[in-house]
DNA sequence: AACAAACTGTACCGCATGTTACAGTTTTGA
DNA sequence: TCAAAACTGTAACATGCGGTACAGTTTGTT
């Protein structure tokens, strides 16, 4: 274990970050096991025994990359500002967003490692999921159920619905990207894709609360 | 290289499988990364040597791997007989089976190699995704437009229905899977999650064919 | 029995890895 | 101004990697 302490007051913190930053980008490039310190301090200078110092290990080093690139990962949507929206415009903004910021190259870089490494490092796929795909469908739930409360009808399973909804919008998108084409929709193809799976949920929740029960399986 | 040839005769090439099959497992469990040539013949005995005769590099023996596991996906289900069902039955059992095989411990596991490695290995994303996501959305698009045919009514986009479809039953259990808990659905949950996301479609269908032309509903 | 092809075991090469040690240099703060 | 703290550069370490060489052994075929 290296032993020289790094510094911990203000003005060199951006030492600390740097090296984190510079080695986001190159394990979001390389993936964990292509990325090396040897790679790291080529890009940005310095000393191994510097990176050893602030981050102890390569492993660490690697978990506080990802914990700091969940962290940054955006509200997906205001959530106050989604609230004060109808139903549709909410589901609009809402999915258009997220298929904004699910299709980005970071994200999706983020993405592969952590659906790679999640084996060997399983607080890094906690985190990442109850930062993204987790607290999405939270907001979302909480958003479709103040809309039936409004509008006086029911959602049986608000839950499963906003599972199904995010699932309908970003599924095919994502894995396309994920295992053949890298090319993020465009804003275009993004409005689309909204609309349509928008207008899907809205014919389903429609159906529900005309019919009253649920069109019960036979 | 390795030049003494391998034996391409009958009777040995069970060696070749030997290989592969071991191959598959190690690489599998461990990722392209940390598998090595070394803990492969630690698992099946024999030489290096014979490894390099049949599979020129770790490269090349890592696209064989993923080329027989991909191979070896089920038909996810048999066209001819899904054709002969009811939408709302062939909906059902489409998306069950879906289910089973996307979330078993060896997809998940090819899922996530793929994932990982279709940057340096773009052949194995394709090969992927071409007869999982896109073989799958072919069938049953052709199956839900012969529906539409049946019944009298259409489908405006029938492709982008059916990613819709596939997406909002798969895209929540599968990521869940790779990210945070790999355990699959059981044989419950698959039929509730099939049934909820059948209505929704079914729901969403009859809406479109009502708006349009006559109200066509089973 | 005998010959060739296939296979094995071991040792080796060059190289890259994570990690540590250490002596020297810069930066910081009082 | 000056010591302490932070940082740098270089070198070294043990280890494991992909890949090769080669001499010896097993196996299949005739």
């Amino acid at each position: 274990m290296y032993s020289k302490k790094p510094n911990p007051n203000q003005t060199t913190v951006s030492k600390r970050e740097t090296i984190l930053d510079a080695a986001a980008e190159l394990f979001l490039k390389e993936g964990y096991g292509a990325a090396s310190i040897n790679k790291l301090i080529d890009r940005i200078g310095g000393s191994k025994a510097t990176v050893y110092g602030y981050f102890y290990s390569k492993e660490r080093l690697f978990e506080s990359i990802v914990e700091s690139i969940v962290e940054e990962i955006p509200d997906f949507i205001n959530g106050a500002q989604l609230m004060d929206l109808e139903l549709r415009e909410g589901l609009m903004a809402a999915s258009q967003r997220l298929l904004k910021i699910a299709t980005s190259p970071r994200h999706l870089a983020l993405a592969r490692i952590v659906i790679a490494e999640t084996d060997r490092f399983p607080e890094i796929g906690k985190i990442y999921y109850e930062r993204a795909p987790q607290h999405i469908c939270e907001v979302l739930t909480a958003f479709i159920q103040q809309c039936a409360m409004r509008g006086g009808f029911e959602i049986a399973h608000p839950r499963e619905t906003v599972e199904s909804f995010t699932g309908m919008v970003l599924h095919h998108q994502l894995f396309r990207q994920l295992c053949v084409n890298p090319t993020p929709p465009t804003d275009r193809e993004i409005h689309q894709l909204a609309a349509r799976n928008t207008n899907m949920l809205l014919a389903m929740l429609s159906i529900k609360s005309n019919a009253g029960k649920d069109p019960k399986r036979k």
